[in-house]
DNA sequence: AAGATTGCTGACATCGTTGTCCATCGGGGA
DNA sequence: TCCCCGATGGACAACGATGTCAGCAATCTT
């Protein structure tokens, strides 16, 4: 009887015992089946991610089965090759999927039509750091641009001007978003950002190998780059080393997110913290909140952080603050 | 009726298209729960892990989810504390999940209780790089102590002797073969592995920088360190630089895995492939074909692979294979 | 042309729970 | 002592698919 499973009252504790005892004696355990079909719950939650960097994705994933672990919910995971071509396709498989909700990672959770068709099949959804339509669904917010700008400020102020920059992903309206905030640095400091400067990286360690390699092998050749995350950062300083170059001293270089890499590698990357994990646990306990009925917040805001570490120096012909 | 979803024979194409057509003028689809229910199916695989190192479970993975495109199986990841502490539990949360099957990466994948209790459950199972009971089951099997031999020989022939060994963590079987492989290569070269050499640091970052540490802070420090993971081989470089130590020349590291790091660090990392990727797409391939009654064979092997790269190099003090 | 055979379709039991409804039992108040 | 009410437990429909079975129409055989 499910009342017993279900810890309901009005049942004795000699029929409990009982109970119990034959459950176990038969070896019974419920069928999922059966509940989720009579429910209409099947404690699945899925997490959708297009291939950014590996070390993101592991803070993402670890972020939501930390907030997991008290819950009886489980993770699905869903990785989309590419959420702009195939958004359609992506809320059938998660409706296929039968999910009680999703939590959205860049850059699906900026994608107009994904989140139109999960309101439409009613399926919750929480988004990692959206940037537009704030307003759909739980989300989890920090300011890319601002971010940006702290950490191009920071090499203007070494005296850097000859900077070039590797985009990510024009998918991701992060992208757009942290260019913006370099821009605004620039504009502070009353210089120029030049847009033949500016390569894109896709994110990937490729791509900033690629992009550092455009870059370098300019004539004008810049002092300094900014990567708009670490892997393309690292992918630029293993372009540098190909070159010849000796970093930091011939090339300061600074990257974005503070993934793991950027603690590996030698000089140790300045980059820009963003909370992935915080934010991933935010998202899915709001998602959770949302599914089991409790009361909550529905947007929760974090902060990004300048770290200054060793690969960027004031460029060789230049004190600091010097032009 | 469901004869037209499932493409059976012995219906008409007017019926076809008819059902279709208020199939889709109805916005419907079909409940999984109801599916499930009666055909005591999930379509939902799990991946049992214990947090070794990140590039481990990304690679893992995405082998997992790169054999599953093609199928309709979707993957549950489910990370355990610690395999050994839970194994019971382990099992419980595999069954409360309603599983089709699970691919078992180490140390799950040695676990005996694990496996018995697997059995007893009717849970179907494939197991990575196991290194005992390797009948149990579908596994892809790998060579530790030959890959660990192989790099083991390498620093000897440059003309290592004094050898410092940071162990993986001590409940992976993979810790006890690749130790095992080192004093093979140590005996052929007629040469001693001391014990008081080995230190562990538990397949991490950290675990490998406080291992080397160790091993640095002694009088007699060694020329070179064998890591049995990259990670750990990270550290141990990261330790060395804390210690003003230029790399490779005053100590050379070796690594084992080649997982994205030993490509990102510099000097970049001597190590052994292991193809985790390639096993993750079999193992993944036989539980499927398992599942949907295909024939195939239920075990694949893999080979490792010695890859020299910058990080070892001859002693300051001796040349290749002098002593 | 009538019976046999095959093709197609609708009806219905089934899967294992949940939750509602109803019958029963026991105790306390009048 | 009788009645009423709350506590308790059993019976049963519902969830939405699947797959079997039986019935009917159309075609083929003789």
């Amino acid at each position: 009887m499910s009342r017993v499973f279900n810890d309901e009252p009005h049942v004795s504790d000699a029929v409990k015992r009982r109970v119990r005892e034959a459950a176990d004696a038969l070896n019974y355990h419920p069928n999922v089946f059966a509940q989720s079909l009579v429910r209409r719950r099947s404690h699945l939650i899925g997490l959708v991610y297009e291939k950014p960097s590996a070390s993101y994705v592991v803070e993402l994933q670890m972020g939501v089965l930390d907030a997991l672990l008290g819950e009886r919910y489980r993770l699905i995971v869903i990785p989309v090759r590419s959420v702009h071509d195939n958004a359609h396709d992506v809320v059938g498989l998660l409706r296929a999927a039968a999910l009680d909700g999703v939590v959205l990672a860049p850059p699906a959770s900026d994608h107009p039509v994904i989140l139109a068709q999960l309101a439409a099949a009613g399926i919750r959804f929480a988004r990692v750091a959206p940037l537009r339509q704030l307003e759909l669904g739980a989300s989890t917010i920090i300011d890319d641009v601002a971010g940006a700008r702290a950490v191009a400020a920071h090499l203007l102020a070494l005296g850097h001007r000859d900077i070039g920059i590797v985009k990510g992903d024009p998918g991701h309206a992060a992208s757009d978003a942290r260019l913006s905030g370099y821009g605004q640095a620039f504009r502070a400091a009353g210089c120029e950002m030049r847009l033949d400067w500016i390569e894109t990286g896709n994110f990937t360690l490729e791509g900033g190998t690629e992009a550092g390699a455009r870059l370098l092998d300019r004539a004008d050749r810049p002092t300094a780059i900014l990567a708009q995350n670490d892997e393309m950062a690292v992918g630029v300083m293993m372009a540098a080393r190909e070159r010849g170059l000796s970093l930091p001293d011939d090339l300061s270089v600074a990257g974005f997110d503070d993934s793991e890499v950027s603690r590996i590698v030698w000089p140790r990357l300045t980059t820009v913290r963003q909370p992935v994990f915080d934010m991933a646990v935010a998202a899915t306990e709001m998602l959770v909140a949302e599914l089991e009925g409790r009361p909550g917040a529905r947007h929760s805001h974090h902060d990004n952080q300048l770290l200054i570490r060793d690969s960027t120096v004031a460029p060789r012909s230049a004190g600091p603050g010097g032009a």
